[in-house]
DNA sequence: TGTACATCAGTGAACGCGCGTTCACTGATGTAC
DNA sequence: TGTACATCAGTGAACGCGCGTTCACTGATGTAC
């Protein structure tokens, strides 16, 4: 057993618990049951467990925000380009629900904490549209609020599934989404006279 | 001192303790020391911690979806009672920030416990987008992905005025926001043909 | 190839601190007559 | 109005349990010669 790395084992765990319970709500050793592994065997990895929860949690948020900025490399177009960050959130939630759990639960916790100099999802978002703005493809808008309503409409649907209030996988609705966080961000550009 | 009232005192500090850490992150301890009252005194009133958690977050919730109702029988247009409500939440938060962002963040740890016949936000946003779909003001569409669309515009706008990403009160923002959750609807159903 | 040693992931028992909760008590307020 | 009693909010010290963390140890793997 000791061959499949007890860190990657401890990481899945803790991933799975702390998106049920929220990070304050799980134990160590629960963790470590989970995993299959000692307690002490998570200090051969991490100094504490809010440095556990804190690097799951950075990791997941910065490789979102790095993908993100992959997708604006490569798309050009305002349209294309949210519909392809729709359709990687929809396809990360369907993919690993727990992570995208664990990201919306821990963000009031972890957020606050976190230091970096690197892009995060926020940031892309509105810098997409920024470009959007500069390329006379929107009105006017402030990008923090395109980027919250936008996100909003998302990150909500999301969590309607979580608690059963919507069903089945999320990609089927990225069109239906993509459009929705269009329409509003337009809407929001048509009050900014 | 006793005269002002214990109860109150520790809500209005565990309120504002848990808004800023999490009901979990916040000892029994620093909710009296902030009330200005014993330990002790909390057993006073309620059974545990938990329940004192469980309590506020019911009262703050099932209220706010009371007032959601209120609204939803005082107005009669689609377009009238969803403004309403986008000034409702605005007020809330402006009024209230600390309850705000403590139904916010505990959700996720409160919200499975709920148990009661109340109807919930949720509930009203969602009937609301029905009547206004059978009384063909809207597309049709599922209500409660509509639902979701409304309250990710408005609550993801407020967790971002918590982060810091936008500054100022919420309430000059209702009308831009109203704007921006209808277009959403509108936009869930054209693909609904 | 064999031997001696270093390194390091992982174990499991132990520790001790902080926490939620309890409880005997105080003193103020309300009530009966 | 005065007296005796009941009620109840609030106190503060104490308890004990669960938790995160530590540490001496094991055993496997890598490395030098």
């Amino acid at each position: 057993m000791r061959a499949m790395g007890a860190k990657a084992k401890v990481e899945r765990a803790a991933i799975e618990l702390f998106a049920a319970d929220g990070v304050d709500g799980v134990s160590i050793g629960e963790v470590a049951a989970l995993a299959g592994v000692s307690q002490g065997a998570l200090y051969r990895h991490y100094r504490s467990k809010e440095e556990l929860a804190g690097n799951l949690f950075a990791t997941a948020y910065l490789r979102m925000g790095t993908e993100l900025g992959e997708i604006r490399g490569r798309e050009h177009d305002f349209r294309a380009r949210i519909g392809a960050m729709v359709e990687h959130f929809c396809a990360l939630y369907d993919r690993d629900p727990a992570l995208f759990r664990f990201m919306l639960i821990a963000q009031h916790n972890l957020l606050p904490r976190l230091q970096t100099d690197q892009r995060t999802p926020v940031d892309e978002v509105a810098e997409m549209v920024e470009d959007a703005v500069r390329a006379g493809a929107l009105l006017p808008v402030n990008p923090l609020a395109a980027a919250a309503a936008i996100l909003g409409v998302i990150l909500q649907t999301a969590v309607f599934h979580i608690y059963g209030r919507l069903e089945g996988a999320l990609a089927p609705r990225a069109r239906s989404l993509t459009r929705a966080a269009v329409a509003a961000v337009e809407a929001l550009g048509q009050g900014e006279a």
